[in-house]
DNA sequence: TCTTATATGATACATAGTATATCATAAACA
DNA sequence: TGTTTATGATATACTATGTATCATATAAGA
């Protein structure tokens, strides 16, 4: 099978499309192959000459998505994570049907995570002498940055996305980066306001 | 069918302790009926004579331990957060395998998750006063304390329970509830230490 | 453009898992 | 102890996955 044969490639993509389209009707778990099949008008049995099974299907889609998204353009500088932030809710709006596909199954939502939380983890090692005294490894503040977006980006799908681009950005930017850092460092000593009184 | 019945009682009962045993060897999604009906030695039909498939048998097992979670003898005063996570997380370390296959199905984690979100955010509005200006609405704080904490048992269990529970009591303490108090308040505003410089 | 190679569509078929119906038996109830 | 009813065993229908085969359509290469 030559993956360069335009009738591959053809194939592939409407099979793709097709599953990223049905996610906006039916749960990811509910779809049959014979759904995407005929949604595709793709013959059955040609499904199994290019994926193993709805997963396999899945995890190309996936992939491609963690490309685009790595290879989104973040300007180093000032306003840096809100602007990362923008980017990525910009990126979940754009492609809605494809986050709600990758979030419906827990499967991928796991490989979303621990692919994420790799980046997440290798980005916070490189700052982490900025941190007097850590209170918890740089493992489980990556963990937690990774389990708040997805929750954040779920959120904000769940709620058809009634929040602009520029408010999400701004919740992402002090919510799990600042909130996690100033949890990360053990100086930071913070009494809450009921603690003590209920 | 007399749900006080012995019989059925032990039948559900048998049903139930068969699906927690069999998700420390398969994961939840591969396990089927045939599976757990076998492993409780209970007839393949009478499960459906019980249930309507393997996520109602699920539900029941979830609703219980939402219900044990629930009733955790939490005593209000001085660290309430750190003894209420370290009763949460005595309760992960008493229970993983039913840890492990509620997060183990995306539809139980959602489930998991929605309900207890509702808990937390009444425990939020109850205390959201102390806040001079809030960032974003509450149901978003309690969105990202609950996919947090979902992140956290969840890393803990992979991790084989590594850290012990006071450790990750204070994580909890300091990481979700300080970490969300602090970027939850408006006033308090951090500047980043590689910000501007990276 | 013509020939060759190969990907697709259609069909039939094997297998696995779900779900229901039936009846004899065993266990619980009162 | 007699009656009720839940269970076990078996047969059966149904749905979805995955494979095999062959004629046809489409792309690649000379």
């Amino acid at each position: 099978m030559n993956p360069d044969d335009r009738r591959v490639l053809r194939t592939r993509r409407l099979l793709k499309k097709a599953l990223i389209e049905l996610t906006d009707d039916k749960e990811y778990e509910e779809i049959t192959i014979r759904d995407i099949t005929d949604h595709a008008d793709i013959g059955y049995a040609t499904f199994f000459r290019h994926y193993d099974g709805k997963d396999d299907l899945m995890l190309e889609i996936f992939t491609e998505t963690i490309d685009e998204i790595e290879s989104l353009p973040v300007s180093h500088g000032d306003r840096y994570f809100e602007q990362e932030g923008y980017l990525l809710f910009e990126h979940v709006s754009e492609n809605q049907a494809l986050y709600r596909s990758i979030l419906d199954s827990q499967n991928f939502t796991r490989k979303f995570r621990d692919h994420t939380k790799k980046m997440v983890q290798l980005h916070i090692e490189g700052h982490i002498e900025h941190v007097a005294s850590p209170s918890f490894p740089v493992e489980i503040a990556a963990q937690h940055m990774v389990s708040s977006l997805i929750g954040l980006i779920d959120w904000w799908l769940a709620n058809d996305l009634v929040f602009p681009i520029e408010r999400m950005a701004m919740i992402y930017e002090r919510l799990i980066i600042q909130g996690t850092w100033h949890a990360m460092d053990a100086e930071n000593s913070l009494k809450l306001p009921w603690e003590g009184t209920d």
